[in-house]
DNA sequence: TTCTAAATTAATAATCATTATTAATAAATA
DNA sequence: TATTTATTAATAATGATTATTAATTTAGAA
């Protein structure tokens, strides 16, 4: 069974769990979700689904990755004016964002959490997560600012 | 001369030196801005204003606030569904917010630049620059959740 | 100073992502 | 099977922000 599959089914377990129904629409967003490597908007998603749900309805992408969100399964990633981006959950890992074209890269880093121990000691706050992005221009689009 | 005179007169400076004009709505925006401790959105600055400027249009707040950040005195905040808040540039500082009641405390923490070395190194991107935000409750917050 | 061009403002319309509403449909349960 | 509940699709509403445009103000030239 392939990694993807196994995210999969261990999604649908956990919807099942939560005592959320396993739709047609549902299992097709997780899919898509989990099969994409690109953090997609839930407009791109609806559109990605759309010929084989033609008359599915895009609150209805919206509701479920809401539900999805609801029980842990997805990260939403919000942005300032452009749309929320969608990220299947698996393990922790932080964002490295394309100035250019928008390209959200994964990256890992060990250690982050001294910067809560720190905040909280010299603000007081009961800290509970942090966001971390780095900005940047990814090897593409440098590559075609030089030529 | 207080700090905040000092920190108006040299955004006016940096106004006049970018060719924009100083007009009396520009000044007082400015003005809150520096005064202001809680990182206002658009609308808080303009209802702030009102009085003093009865007939000042929301527009031209956000018209100012882009000019603002455009030359560098002023940075935007954004979250997801709510609307921007805005921070008068002043020293690098990265921000804690209250889960519960939104407020957003300043705090510094040296030396994160190690990340974007990581970053790069490991993705192939060119670093410009990063966003941190720490999230939890705040002391007056968390003394309300326990009574 | 007076004239002219450019910048700025105020008013308002438009945009667009997201949410709310609601009636129809499907699924679970008694 | 009958009844309750969840889900969907269609569509309207929301709300922050931006675009448009005419009026006003300002800066610089004559
Ligand atoms: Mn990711
Ligand atoms: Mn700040
Ligand atoms: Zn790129
Ligand atoms: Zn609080």
């Amino acid at each position: 069974m392939t990694v993807s599959a196994d995210y999969l089914k261990d999604a649908l377990e956990t919807l099942k769990d939560s005592g959320v129904r396993i739709t047609p629409q549902r299992h097709a967003i997780l899919e898509y979700l989990i099969s994409s490597m690109t953090h997609p908007t839930a407009d791109e998603i609806y559109k990605a689904l759309e010929s084989r749900f033609p008359n599915m309805s895009v609150a209805t992408v919206y509701n479920n990755l809401r539900v999805f969100r609801e029980v842990g399964l997805v990260k939403e990633l919000t942005y300032g004016d452009a749309s929320s981006r969608f990220d299947f959950v698996t393990h922790e890992h932080y964002h490295i964002i394309c100035e250019d074209c928008g390209k959200i890269t994964d990256f890992q880093y060990p250690g982050l959490d001294e910067i809560e121990q720190f905040a909280s000691h010299v603000s007081g706050y009961q800290i509970s997560h942090h966001r971390l992005e780095v900005y940047g221009l990814c090897p593409e689009c440098a590559n075609n600012k030089v030529n």
